[in-house]
DNA sequence: GGTGAAAAATTGACACC
DNA sequence: GGTGTCAATTTTTCACC
Protein backbone atom coordinates (compact mmCIF):
# COMPACT_ATOMS: atom_id res chain seq x y z
CA UNK A 1 0.00 0.00 0.00
CA UNK A 2 1.25 3.54 -0.47
CA UNK A 3 2.24 5.90 2.76
CA UNK A 4 2.92 9.39 2.32
CA UNK A 5 5.06 11.05 5.19
CA UNK A 6 1.64 12.55 6.75
CA UNK A 7 0.32 8.85 7.08
CA UNK A 8 3.98 7.73 9.09
CA UNK A 9 3.41 10.44 11.44
CA UNK A 10 -0.09 9.84 12.00
CA UNK A 11 0.78 6.23 12.59
CA UNK A 12 3.84 7.44 14.91
CA UNK A 13 0.82 9.34 16.78
CA UNK A 14 -1.14 6.58 17.33
CA UNK A 15 1.19 4.09 18.57
CA UNK A 16 2.01 6.68 21.16
CA UNK A 17 -1.39 7.33 22.14
CA UNK A 18 -4.35 5.60 20.48
CA UNK A 19 -6.87 7.13 22.38
CA UNK A 20 -5.56 11.02 20.86
CA UNK A 21 -8.73 12.86 19.20
CA UNK A 22 -8.41 12.94 14.93
CA UNK A 23 -8.06 16.96 16.19
CA UNK A 24 -5.64 16.66 18.16
CA UNK A 25 -3.63 14.64 16.25
CA UNK A 26 -4.67 16.77 12.64
CA UNK A 27 -3.46 19.61 14.96
CA UNK A 28 0.53 17.91 14.64
CA UNK A 29 0.14 17.20 11.00
CA UNK A 30 -1.48 20.12 9.35
CA UNK A 31 -5.03 18.37 8.90
CA UNK A 32 -8.48 18.87 9.52
CA UNK A 33 -10.07 15.79 11.90
CA UNK A 34 -12.54 14.84 9.25
CA UNK A 35 -8.90 14.34 7.02
CA UNK A 36 -7.44 12.51 10.00
CA UNK A 37 -10.01 10.33 10.40
CA UNK A 38 -10.35 9.48 6.43
CA UNK A 39 -6.11 8.38 6.13
CA UNK A 40 -6.86 6.04 9.52
CA UNK A 41 -9.93 4.23 8.15
CA UNK A 42 -7.61 3.78 5.10
CA UNK A 43 -4.54 2.64 7.45
CA UNK A 44 -7.26 0.47 9.14
CA UNK A 45 -8.91 -1.33 6.25
CA UNK A 46 -5.77 -1.63 4.25
CA UNK A 47 -4.35 -3.58 7.48
CA UNK A 48 -1.58 -1.14 7.93
CA UNK A 49 -3.40 -0.28 11.51
CA UNK A 50 -4.62 -3.89 12.64
CA UNK A 51 -6.29 -2.50 16.01
CA UNK A 52 -6.17 -0.42 19.01
CA UNK A 53 -4.70 -1.94 22.06
CA UNK A 54 -4.54 -1.11 25.95
CA UNK A 55 -0.90 -1.71 27.43
CA UNK A 56 -1.63 -3.67 30.33
CA UNK A 57 1.49 -4.01 33.19
CA UNK A 58 1.34 -7.53 33.08
CA UNK A 59 1.95 -8.76 36.70
CA UNK A 60 -0.70 -6.40 37.88
CA UNK A 61 -3.11 -8.81 35.79
CA UNK A 62 -1.65 -11.90 37.86
CA UNK A 63 1.21 -12.68 35.27
CA UNK A 64 4.44 -13.25 37.22
CA UNK A 65 6.32 -15.37 34.60
CA UNK A 66 7.59 -15.18 31.38
CA UNK A 67 9.98 -17.60 29.27
CA UNK A 68 11.33 -17.93 25.94
CA UNK A 69 11.27 -21.60 24.81
CA UNK A 70 13.26 -22.88 21.64
CA UNK A 71 11.64 -25.51 20.00
CA UNK A 72 13.59 -28.22 18.31
CA UNK A 73 11.00 -29.87 16.01
CA UNK A 74 11.03 -33.09 14.10
CA UNK A 75 11.93 -33.06 10.27
CA UNK A 76 8.56 -32.67 8.23
CA UNK A 77 7.14 -30.20 11.00
CA UNK A 78 5.20 -26.94 8.51
CA UNK A 79 5.48 -23.45 10.48
CA UNK A 80 1.17 -23.94 9.84
CA UNK A 81 1.49 -27.30 12.71
CA UNK A 82 3.56 -25.10 14.85
CA UNK A 83 1.09 -21.96 14.50
CA UNK A 84 -1.59 -24.36 15.04
CA UNK A 85 0.15 -26.19 18.01
CA UNK A 86 1.28 -23.13 20.10
CA UNK A 87 -2.40 -20.82 19.63
CA UNK A 88 -4.25 -23.87 21.25
CA UNK A 89 -2.10 -23.05 24.64
CA UNK A 90 -3.49 -19.82 26.03
CA UNK A 91 -0.23 -19.00 27.82
CA UNK A 92 2.09 -18.47 24.17
CA UNK A 93 1.86 -14.60 23.46
CA UNK A 94 4.15 -15.08 20.58
CA UNK A 95 5.64 -17.52 18.48
CA UNK A 96 7.99 -17.36 15.48
CA UNK A 97 10.10 -19.69 13.20
CA UNK A 98 13.82 -19.07 13.36
CA UNK A 99 17.14 -19.82 11.39
CA UNK A 100 19.47 -20.98 13.69
CA UNK A 101 19.84 -24.48 15.75
CA UNK A 102 16.32 -24.08 16.77
CA UNK A 103 13.08 -23.86 14.65
CA UNK A 104 10.74 -21.78 16.46
CA UNK A 105 11.09 -19.44 19.36
CA UNK A 106 7.49 -19.37 21.62
CA UNK A 107 7.62 -16.56 24.15
CA UNK A 108 5.05 -17.42 27.08
CA UNK A 109 3.47 -15.68 30.18
CA UNK A 110 2.45 -17.21 32.67
CA UNK A 111 1.18 -16.77 36.57
CA UNK A 112 3.97 -18.14 38.14
CA UNK A 113 6.86 -20.74 37.95
CA UNK A 114 4.31 -23.80 38.61
CA UNK A 115 2.04 -22.60 35.68
CA UNK A 116 4.87 -21.81 33.67
CA UNK A 117 6.17 -25.32 33.98
CA UNK A 118 3.05 -26.55 33.44
CA UNK A 119 2.57 -24.54 29.74
CA UNK A 120 5.83 -26.09 28.99
CA UNK A 121 5.01 -29.35 29.76
CA UNK A 122 2.02 -29.24 27.44
CA UNK A 123 4.15 -27.75 24.61
CA UNK A 124 6.45 -30.76 25.27
CA UNK A 125 3.78 -33.10 24.66
CA UNK A 126 2.97 -31.68 21.05
CA UNK A 127 4.18 -34.68 18.70
CA UNK A 128 6.20 -32.85 16.40
CA UNK A 129 8.48 -31.38 19.02
CA UNK A 130 11.76 -32.70 19.64
CA UNK A 131 13.72 -30.97 22.37
CA UNK A 132 12.95 -27.34 23.85
CA UNK A 133 15.75 -25.00 25.13
CA UNK A 134 14.02 -22.70 27.63
CA UNK A 135 15.02 -19.26 29.05
CA UNK A 136 13.00 -17.92 32.04
CA UNK A 137 13.07 -14.07 32.06
CA UNK A 138 14.52 -12.85 35.13
CA UNK A 139 13.79 -8.52 34.06
CA UNK A 140 11.89 -7.06 31.32
CA UNK A 141 14.51 -4.10 30.51
CA UNK A 142 12.89 -3.13 27.25
CA UNK A 143 9.48 -3.80 25.67
CA UNK A 144 8.78 -1.11 23.00
CA UNK A 145 5.62 -1.07 21.68
CA UNK A 146 6.33 -0.98 17.47
CA UNK A 147 8.64 1.14 16.72
CA UNK A 148 7.80 3.66 13.75
CA UNK A 149 10.94 5.38 11.64
CA UNK A 150 10.05 8.83 12.46
CA UNK A 151 10.29 10.75 9.03
CA UNK A 152 11.30 14.48 10.39
CA UNK B 1 -3.45 -2.29 43.78
CA UNK B 2 -7.05 -3.97 44.26
CA UNK B 3 -9.17 -5.01 41.30
CA UNK B 4 -12.46 -6.82 41.01
CA UNK B 5 -13.33 -8.99 38.02
CA UNK B 6 -15.20 -5.97 36.13
CA UNK B 7 -11.76 -4.27 36.27
CA UNK B 8 -10.44 -7.09 34.49
CA UNK B 9 -13.22 -7.50 32.11
CA UNK B 10 -12.85 -4.01 31.60
CA UNK B 11 -9.19 -4.77 30.98
CA UNK B 12 -9.50 -7.23 28.80
CA UNK B 13 -11.90 -5.35 26.75
CA UNK B 14 -9.63 -2.04 26.27
CA UNK B 15 -6.65 -4.88 25.24
CA UNK B 16 -8.84 -5.94 22.61
CA UNK B 17 -10.08 -2.41 21.41
CA UNK B 18 -8.55 0.37 23.06
CA UNK B 19 -11.11 2.74 21.20
CA UNK B 20 -13.61 1.42 22.06
CA UNK B 21 -16.22 3.68 23.80
CA UNK B 22 -17.08 3.68 27.83
CA UNK B 23 -20.93 3.30 27.00
CA UNK B 24 -19.82 0.79 24.47
CA UNK B 25 -17.79 -1.19 27.24
CA UNK B 26 -20.00 -0.29 29.95
CA UNK B 27 -22.79 -2.42 28.24
CA UNK B 28 -20.77 -5.26 28.48
CA UNK B 29 -19.77 -4.74 31.78
CA UNK B 30 -23.51 -3.68 33.50
CA UNK B 31 -22.15 -0.28 34.62
CA UNK B 32 -22.74 3.28 33.11
CA UNK B 33 -20.64 4.83 30.51
CA UNK B 34 -18.92 7.19 34.03
CA UNK B 35 -18.76 4.30 35.99
CA UNK B 36 -16.59 2.71 33.30
CA UNK B 37 -14.05 5.72 33.24
CA UNK B 38 -13.34 6.82 36.66
CA UNK B 39 -12.45 2.94 36.79
CA UNK B 40 -10.16 3.22 33.79
CA UNK B 41 -9.00 7.01 34.90
CA UNK B 42 -8.06 4.50 38.61
CA UNK B 43 -6.41 1.92 36.14
CA UNK B 44 -4.52 4.05 34.27
CA UNK B 45 -3.44 6.08 37.13
CA UNK B 46 -2.26 2.97 39.26
CA UNK B 47 -0.07 1.89 36.22
CA UNK B 48 -2.08 -0.90 35.46
CA UNK B 49 -3.08 0.26 32.33
CA UNK B 50 0.16 1.80 31.20
CA UNK B 51 -1.18 3.67 27.49
CA UNK B 52 -2.92 2.52 24.80
CA UNK B 53 -1.26 2.07 21.15
CA UNK B 54 -2.09 1.40 17.88
CA UNK B 55 -1.03 -2.13 16.61
CA UNK B 56 1.17 -1.87 13.35
CA UNK B 57 1.79 -4.26 10.49
CA UNK B 58 5.61 -3.93 11.09
CA UNK B 59 6.06 -4.67 7.26
CA UNK B 60 4.36 -1.84 6.10
CA UNK B 61 6.07 0.73 7.73
CA UNK B 62 9.13 -0.69 6.36
CA UNK B 63 10.40 -2.63 8.92
CA UNK B 64 10.97 -6.16 7.52
CA UNK B 65 13.78 -8.37 9.01
CA UNK B 66 13.31 -9.40 13.12
CA UNK B 67 15.72 -11.44 15.03
CA UNK B 68 16.19 -12.17 18.68
CA UNK B 69 19.66 -12.20 20.16
CA UNK B 70 21.24 -13.79 23.29
CA UNK B 71 23.62 -11.70 24.64
CA UNK B 72 26.67 -13.23 26.57
CA UNK B 73 28.01 -10.89 28.99
CA UNK B 74 31.19 -10.66 31.35
CA UNK B 75 30.88 -11.80 34.98
CA UNK B 76 30.01 -8.07 36.25
CA UNK B 77 27.42 -6.85 34.14
CA UNK B 78 24.39 -5.71 35.56
CA UNK B 79 20.86 -5.76 34.19
CA UNK B 80 21.04 -1.46 34.58
CA UNK B 81 24.27 -1.50 32.28
CA UNK B 82 22.06 -3.98 29.93
CA UNK B 83 19.57 -1.95 29.88
CA UNK B 84 20.84 1.64 28.94
CA UNK B 85 23.22 -0.40 26.15
CA UNK B 86 19.96 -1.86 24.69
CA UNK B 87 17.94 1.24 24.73
CA UNK B 88 20.78 3.34 23.08
CA UNK B 89 19.88 0.91 19.58
CA UNK B 90 16.32 2.12 18.09
CA UNK B 91 16.46 -1.23 16.97
CA UNK B 92 15.90 -3.26 20.18
CA UNK B 93 12.05 -4.01 20.47
CA UNK B 94 12.24 -5.89 23.65
CA UNK B 95 15.11 -6.60 25.81
CA UNK B 96 15.12 -9.16 29.01
CA UNK B 97 17.52 -11.00 31.41
CA UNK B 98 17.00 -14.53 31.24
CA UNK B 99 18.02 -17.49 33.08
CA UNK B 100 19.81 -20.17 31.31
CA UNK B 101 23.79 -19.91 29.43
CA UNK B 102 22.57 -16.72 28.19
CA UNK B 103 22.42 -13.68 30.24
CA UNK B 104 20.39 -11.39 28.33
CA UNK B 105 17.87 -11.66 25.61
CA UNK B 106 17.16 -9.01 22.87
CA UNK B 107 14.55 -8.71 20.52
CA UNK B 108 15.84 -6.61 16.97
CA UNK B 109 13.49 -5.05 14.31
CA UNK B 110 15.09 -3.99 11.39
CA UNK B 111 14.49 -2.47 8.15
CA UNK B 112 16.43 -5.63 6.38
CA UNK B 113 19.01 -8.31 6.62
CA UNK B 114 21.67 -5.61 5.52
CA UNK B 115 20.14 -3.24 8.59
CA UNK B 116 19.80 -5.88 11.15
CA UNK B 117 23.48 -6.96 10.23
CA UNK B 118 24.72 -3.39 11.17
CA UNK B 119 22.55 -3.33 14.32
CA UNK B 120 23.75 -6.47 15.66
CA UNK B 121 27.57 -5.15 15.42
CA UNK B 122 26.51 -2.07 17.23
CA UNK B 123 25.24 -4.50 20.22
CA UNK B 124 28.11 -6.44 19.88
CA UNK B 125 30.27 -3.60 20.15
CA UNK B 126 29.17 -3.27 23.44
CA UNK B 127 32.19 -3.51 25.76
CA UNK B 128 30.26 -5.81 28.14
CA UNK B 129 29.42 -8.53 25.81
CA UNK B 130 31.99 -11.00 25.18
CA UNK B 131 29.46 -13.29 22.74
CA UNK B 132 25.85 -13.17 21.21
CA UNK B 133 23.89 -16.06 19.55
CA UNK B 134 21.46 -14.91 16.78
CA UNK B 135 17.90 -16.38 15.83
CA UNK B 136 16.90 -14.45 12.84
CA UNK B 137 12.59 -14.59 12.71
CA UNK B 138 11.88 -16.48 9.78
CA UNK B 139 8.23 -15.96 9.77
CA UNK B 140 6.03 -14.46 13.04
CA UNK B 141 3.31 -17.01 13.79
CA UNK B 142 1.68 -15.49 16.80
CA UNK B 143 2.10 -11.76 18.29
CA UNK B 144 -0.95 -11.44 20.74
CA UNK B 145 -1.24 -8.04 22.59
CA UNK B 146 -1.05 -9.05 26.22
CA UNK B 147 -3.27 -11.71 27.53
CA UNK B 148 -6.15 -11.28 30.02
CA UNK B 149 -7.25 -13.85 31.83
CA UNK B 150 -10.93 -13.71 31.26
CA UNK B 151 -13.03 -14.33 34.21
CA UNK B 152 -16.48 -15.61 32.73
C1' DG C 1 -8.47 18.05 0.86
C1' DG C 2 -11.90 21.49 3.98
C1' DT C 3 -16.54 23.06 6.27
C1' DG C 4 -20.46 22.68 8.80
C1' DA C 5 -24.08 20.18 11.14
C1' DA C 6 -26.01 16.12 13.44
C1' DA C 7 -25.04 12.32 16.34
C1' DA C 8 -22.31 10.33 19.76
C1' DA C 9 -18.88 10.24 23.37
C1' DT C 10 -16.45 12.43 27.12
C1' DT C 11 -16.29 14.66 31.36
C1' DG C 12 -17.58 16.95 35.54
C1' DA C 13 -21.22 18.06 39.06
C1' DC C 14 -24.50 16.28 41.84
C1' DA C 15 -27.36 13.06 44.60
C1' DC C 16 -27.64 8.58 46.36
C1' DC C 17 -26.46 4.14 48.79
C1' DG D 1 -15.67 3.47 49.04
C1' DG D 2 -18.81 2.83 45.08
C1' DT D 3 -22.82 3.88 41.74
C1' DG D 4 -26.28 6.38 38.31
C1' DT D 5 -28.28 10.62 36.15
C1' DC D 6 -27.95 14.79 33.94
C1' DA D 7 -25.91 18.62 31.36
C1' DA D 8 -22.07 20.99 29.10
C1' DT D 9 -18.43 20.23 26.27
C1' DT D 10 -15.82 17.82 22.97
C1' DT D 11 -15.35 14.43 19.44
C1' DT D 12 -16.88 11.64 15.83
C1' DT D 13 -18.90 11.13 11.58
C1' DC D 14 -21.51 12.20 8.26
C1' DA D 15 -23.14 15.14 4.54
C1' DC D 16 -21.55 18.40 0.70
C1' DC D 17 -18.18 21.54 -1.57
Amino acid sequence: MQMDAVDQRIIALLVADARASYAEIGAKVSLSAPAVKRRVDRLRSTGVIKGFTAVIEPSAVGWTTEAFVELFCTGRTTPAQITVATRRHPEVIGAYTVSGQADALVHLRAADIGHLEQALERLRAEPFVTSTRSMVVLSRLVEAPTAIPLSS
